[in-house]
DNA sequence: ATTATATCCTGATCGC
DNA sequence: TGCGATCAGGATATAA
């Protein structure tokens, strides 16, 4: 479940892969990657590779036709990009592929729940949500995002139109980190509870990114290695074991039907 | 307006 | 061993 340290990952893995690389041609092989008309590629270079929420963005200059393009691809569960120097035949579950001048870049999507959609301004394409790693990201900010909320927090964070790029994982282990219950209502945090959630999420998501992510069971970056954050897991996916801080067990509970797993000992 | 539910997919796992 | 049911969770459309 590629989540926002997954995405930063695989965008800052292929930055200097693809850019000044010229596209030679795309090959949509899965036909709900068709979404639309998909734009001409080929001679296009690429210009920059970036993060948009939980979106790869792809900035593509002129080609046959003189306007540029900005190319989001949301890898949603089970979407990966690879970046291979030299063809490589027989690719499970292959449905796309970018040939470049050197190289190519291949999306991968077991599920097929992955999405490309193509803007003529990256302005179409940034999500409405803040995120958690700009510098517009306060608690100040963050305070005034959850005024008013009556969400469950847990559910809340989980809301791309707030906060971009927090997914099931994250979301668990920033409110534990945080020491905030998830059913509380979201508008209820007091300010000193604002401020931790908004230092817990910086440091949660930051410390994610230098592992390169975390696979539970799909996730790849863009050389096809797995992340190594589940190693650091304090919750997620640890029901029954015992929490670190006061040893009572993590429980697992549903909100919304995702899994929500947190200490009741010291989430309040 | 807000919140809950169904839907999209596939593969791993589970119980019988 | 095999088979159907269930689960995983990203987001969106639709229903309540």
């Amino acid at each position: 479940m590629p989540e926002l340290p997954e995405v930063e990952t695989v965008a800052r893995q292929l930055a200097p892969r693809l850019v000044g690389r010229t596209v030679s041609r795309l090959r949509i092989l899965d036909p709900l990657l068709r979404n639309g008309r998909t734009p001409r590629l080929s001679g296009r270079k690429v210009r920059e590779v970036s993060r948009s929420g939980k979106q790869v963005l792809i900035h593509f200059g002129p080609g046959a036709v003189r306007y540029p393009l900005w190319l989001t691809i949301h890898l949603r569960m089970t979407g990966r990009l690879i970046w291979r120097e030299r063809p490589q035949p027989g690719t499970p579950h292959l449905r796309a592929r970018f040939a470049l001048d050197r190289g190519e870049l291949l999306f991968i999507d077991t599920r097929r729940f992955g999405t490309f959609r193509w803007y003529r301004s990256p302005e179409e394409a940034s999500p409405v949500g803040l995120d958690p790693l700009e510098a517009a990201f306060t608690p100040a900010r963050l305070a005034e995002l959850l005024a008013g909320g009556r969400q469950a927090i847990k559910a809340w964070l989980l809301r791309q139109d707030r906060l971009v790029g927090l997914g099931n994982i994250y979301a668990s282990e920033i409110l534990y980190s945080a020491r905030i219950s998830p059913f509380r209502e979201a508008g209820s945090l007091r300010s000193q509870e604002v401020a931790r959630l908004h230092k817990s999420a910086r440091r949660i998501l930051e410390r994610a990114i230098v592992h390169c992510g975390t696979t539970f069971s799909d996730f790849q970056d863009a050389r096809g290695i797995e992340g190594s954050y589940q190693h650091f897991l304090a919750v997620y996916d640890r029901d029954d074991r015992r929490c670190r801080r006061c040893r009572r067990s993590i429980q697992r509970v549903v909100q919304q039907q995702r899994s929500t797993f947190y200490c009741p000992g010291c989430q309040r």
